[in-house]
DNA sequence: GTAAACAGGATTGTTGACATTTTTGTTGAC
DNA sequence: GTCAACAAAAATGTCAACAATCCTGTTTAC
């Protein structure tokens, strides 16, 4: 039924494993499996940018069409994406892409809290203060002058940019995983949550606190205040919430 | 492709959902999707106990023969484990039980730290201070009597009374999920490092000092003591790490 | 006029056969 | 005796047809 291990020896010759990142290199195999990764990280996206909306149905025919892959690729890519709280599967209904209500927002900001912070105390740790010394630029500058001009499509690609330099230095896959399953499933609300009054600025503050506890070294205090700012935008949730949902 | 989402409003009268747990009642559908979750439950189970060994391959068919259901749900059941992150699956060379090194077992002790002291945090958040009274007396009575007896088995099982209580009283399903998915991959690690030296007191008094913050609803200290106990905890293994892999 | 009953259509679930790849065991040359 | 090449076996990946279920619009009874 199931083999006994080999010696244990043989990961170092890893193949590529399927969830990991294919490399540009690696475009031998034209299996039908490359395209069922690319297939759910297509729908991912198009799920966290609500370009399908929460509610919506996704039909296995309809998505074999489109993507011309058959039908049974559509199927495990909607198991995974089941697995990953994207989805929901009831039996003979199909698959439809859930709704958070208000308390899971919040149940996931609680979640979020602890996991960005951990994120910001790893990639402190795993840095040179100096590595961030191009993320001192953007918040001094670039980014203050978004949030006076109201230009929140910027400051949100500033703020990714910032999201994402701190997860690669983090170096932590479970912990990036857990991240961006989570993200995908808030990336709406969070932009709803920035062009609140006065949350911009609030938010840019604590982030360039954040950035300089990294800039001069400090884990601790990058993980507190980056906690601190996810219970601020929680808070900022919390007052605004029948706007927001 | 994907139609527009309902008035919103239908969630109220949800079906069973698939991973949903299953009430006793609607033993209706035969409906195979049962039996896949079953499988699901039942392979989680025995690569946790370590009954199939890291580094295991899982092959479809033999699968398939010993629990009597088609390959198509073995093959649903192994890509849901592949995203919980339990096995690996390489194109055409099928699944392995993943093994974890060194590094990623640190990697896992910094997520289970900060997932463990939320989850401190929200039990004892979201419970009266007296509900932990039937804990405070087991970690002074039995669980004391166990560590001076060197019966770990049973310390052991006391230990996962109180972690299922703190998960369930927690009450957060996304962190539920996350700790649960953490816990099978490490609960083999975690049964070593129990048995090492001066572990199970040190362990002990931690766990006391836990108890004693819910007890007193005290939140922060509880998340703050949880936190704790699981860096010692890491500590433990970074000193013994040649004995314990 | 309302509501239950009933088809028709559409969608998901299931099954088995077939193709492709990997593995294993054997043979042969050096 | 060791290693390389080759062939057979086994495992996974792929696909299309069939079955079961659910939804929708219409009809019919009261």
């Amino acid at each position: 039924m199931v083999t006994r291990p080999p010696p244990a020896a043989t990961d170092a010759r890893k193949r590529m494993v399927r969830t990991g990142s294919r490399s540009a290199t690696a475009a031998r195999p034209r299996s039908a499996i490359r395209q069922a990764v690319d297939l759910q990280a297509a729908l991912r996206e198009r799920i966290a940018s609500q370009e399908i909306a929460p509610g919506s149905k996704l039909r296995e025919q309809a998505l074999a069409a489109e993507y011309k892959v058959p039908r049974a690729q559509v199927r495990e890519t909607l198991i995974a994406l089941e697995q990953r709280g994207l989805i929901e599967r009831v039996p003979n209904r199909g698959a439809v892409v859930v709704r958070l209500d208000l308390t899971q927002v919040f149940e996931t900001y609680d979640l979020r809290e602890v996991l960005e912070g951990l994120c910001a105390r790893l990639a402190t740790q795993n840095t040179t203060p100096a590595s961030w010394q191009d993320m001192v630029k953007l918040f001094d500058g670039p980014m203050a002058q978004y949030v006076r001009a109201h230009d929140y499509e910027s400051f949100i690609a500033g703020y990714g940019r910032l999201r994402r330099r701190m997860i690669e230095a983090a170096a932590n896959p479970v912990l990036t995983s857990m991240l961006d399953s989570i993200y995908e499933k808030t990336q709406a609300i969070i932009r709803r949550i920035i062009i609140l009054p006065g949350r911009a600025e609030h938010g840019l503050a604590e982030h360039r606190a954040v950035i300089a506890a990294m800039r001069r070294g400090d884990a601790a205090a990058a993980e507190r205040l980056r906690r601190a700012n996810m219970r601020s935008a929680k808070a900022w949730l919390r007052r605004y919430q029948s706007f927001v949902l």
